[in-house]
Formats: C-alpha cells, sequence, structure tokens
DNA sequence: TAATTAAGTTAGCCATGCCTAACTTGAACT
DNA sequence: AGTTCAAGTTAGGCATGGCTAACTTAATTA
C-alpha cells in the first residue's frame, strides 16, 4: 500500500541485495547479513517487510527475488553510489573515506544534485590540470 | 564521560542553538523546537543530554550556554555546513535542494573530503566557464 | 533413513529520537 | 499578593532498526 519513500535501511538492503544478485545469482539471509555487518535475525524481519512493500518476493527458508519495481530502484541506488565514488575517486580521496562518506550520503542526495554531480564528474576528467592542482592545493593527501 | 561520536541529531541542535546565540544572543527551547521543526519536549529532552555531554551547560527554566568543547564542535558543524552549501550553490541547483541535501548530507562527510571540496570550490570560482558548461550539459535546469 | 549442522525464524529486548497530554515554573500585569 | 499565560518539564508512548537466545527447517552425510 505504501510506496512513500524508502529508508537508509531499506535503500542499503536492496543494494546489497541486488550486489549479491549480480555477482552470486541469489541473495541469502546469512550472506546480506555479513555483507551489511548484521545480524540474520535483522536481515530476516527487513526481507520480510521488503516483501511486504513488493520491492522482492520472498519465500521463508526458500530464497527471494527482486520484484521489478524493488529492482529499478535498486539500480537506481547503485547507480547513485557509483556516481558518488567516481567523484570522490576523482578528487583523490582515500578508499575507505570515499566508502564510508558515500555510504553516508548517498541516501540524501536528490536526483538534480546527482545530475550536475555527474555532469561536474565528466568535466574535471577532461582537466587532469585542474585536478592536479587541487592535490597541491591541500596537500596531496586524502 | 563519553567524548565518542556525536550522532546526526546532536549535531543539528548544536547548529541551530549556535545560530540562535549569534544572532538572537540567546536560545531558548521554543525557539529551538520551532527553528527544528519538532515539540518542546523533545527538545528540553535533548538540552539535558547535550548538558550530561558537556556540550552546554544547561539551568533549567533559565537558559543555557555553550561550553567551550559545544561551541567549538558547532563552529566545525556550521562551518562545514556552510562549505557544503556553497559547493552547491556553484553548481547551480535550486535553493530547496541545496538545503535538504546538505541537511541530509553534512553529518556523513569526513574532514579530508570536506578539504577536497573546500579546494574544488575554489578552483571552479574561478573558472566560469567551466560552470556555464556544466549548466548547459545538463539542462540547465536544477 | 537417521543424525548433524548450517541457515533461517521467532520472541522479546534495547537505544534513539520523536510525539502528546498533563503538570510546573516564572514573568508580567492588576 | 494574586492571577494569568507563555515557556518549560515530565511521564508515558511509538516507530525504526538494531540485538541475543532459543527454536525450526532443510540439506548433507554417514
Amino acid at each position: 500500500m505504501n510506496a512513500s519513500r524508502s529508508s537508509a535501511a531499506v535503500e542499503d538492503y536492496l543494494e546489497r541485495i541486488l550486489e549479491l544478485i549480480n555477482t552470486k545469482g541469489y541473495a541469502r539471509v546469512v550472506d546480506i547479513a555479513t555483507s551489511l555487518g548484521i545480524s540474520q535475525a535483522s536481515v530476516t524481519n527487513m526481507v520480510q517487510r521488503l516483501d511486504a512493500e513488493a520491492l522482492l518476493k520472498y519465500e521463508k527458508y526458500r530464497g527471494m527475488v527482486l520484484t521489478t519495481a524493488g529492482e529499478t530502484l535498486a539500480r537506481n541506488i547503485a547507480r547513485r553510489h557509483q556516481l558518488l565514488t567516481d567523484f570522490l575517486k576523482l578528487l583523490g580521496l582515500d578508499e575507505r573515506v570515499i566508502e564510508h562518506d558515500v555510504e553516508g550520503m548517498e541516501h540524501h542526495i536528490s536526483p538534480s544534485t546527482l545530475r550536475a554531480i555527474e555532469a561536474l564528474t565528466a568535466q574535471l576528467k577532461r582537466r587532469p590540470a585542474l585536478l592536479a592542482r587541487l592535490s597541491k592545493q591541500r596537500g596531496a593527501v586524502s
């Protein structure tokens, strides 16, 4: 009934589930739990909720498949994550920092802001001199 | 005892409290509540917690003052907020979108990422041609 | 087929941060 | 001094999203 707004938690789950399906072909409760660093019980709970919200189809003890809505949403989330990561990489930041910051920020970026960052990233990629100056300016450290 | 990590909520409160003190000279529970769009009861609660965490000194029914630690923290939060806002403004985004996104993202940006964005902003300010191209590239709309 | 065990589920609990309703405090005015 | 009322506080509750402990399911293997 409620197709309102996905919470950060929902987005995190969908992102990992899609990733697992893409790499392993399926997403198990135990793998989602490990990947997110939380308990299996928490995953079971959320997966049942995602089923109720029609973002995936879940059969107890069996497995899950993303619905069309769920897959579309998950793809958008993954794309946003990738774009933000690319942008921060361009700025020469440390991998760990990038991962941490992207995981925090990604749930709060509007489509228009994302488009702007995407365009900026594209422009920056053509200006290595500018990027070099950036690194120098702040000490070349992440 | 616990100088660990501030939650997003704590940061939001400190930011508003500093702002109120800067503009009105003092921060009252009712003003903080209005400014954050939450109930007075919630504010009372948090203010007592911030007192316990030594980020401010609070006397019931009287008033509050930021401690040195609290003020330093608040200033850093405000600065981060300003830098992010400046950056997004440069990209030509809508004010509302900027406010929304900054409020969401600000709690998740590492110091190093902030420095990088600061340096990038400084460079971009000198390249209006690049910024113009950006707007054209994505349709000139926010 | 029976036993073992990894995977999954359920029940009940906790912290955070919000809420409303009801009560208290203190400032301001008569 | 007493009344009034805005500001502040307290109590109790709710949603989200975690947790552990105990139980169930199903796959594997002897």
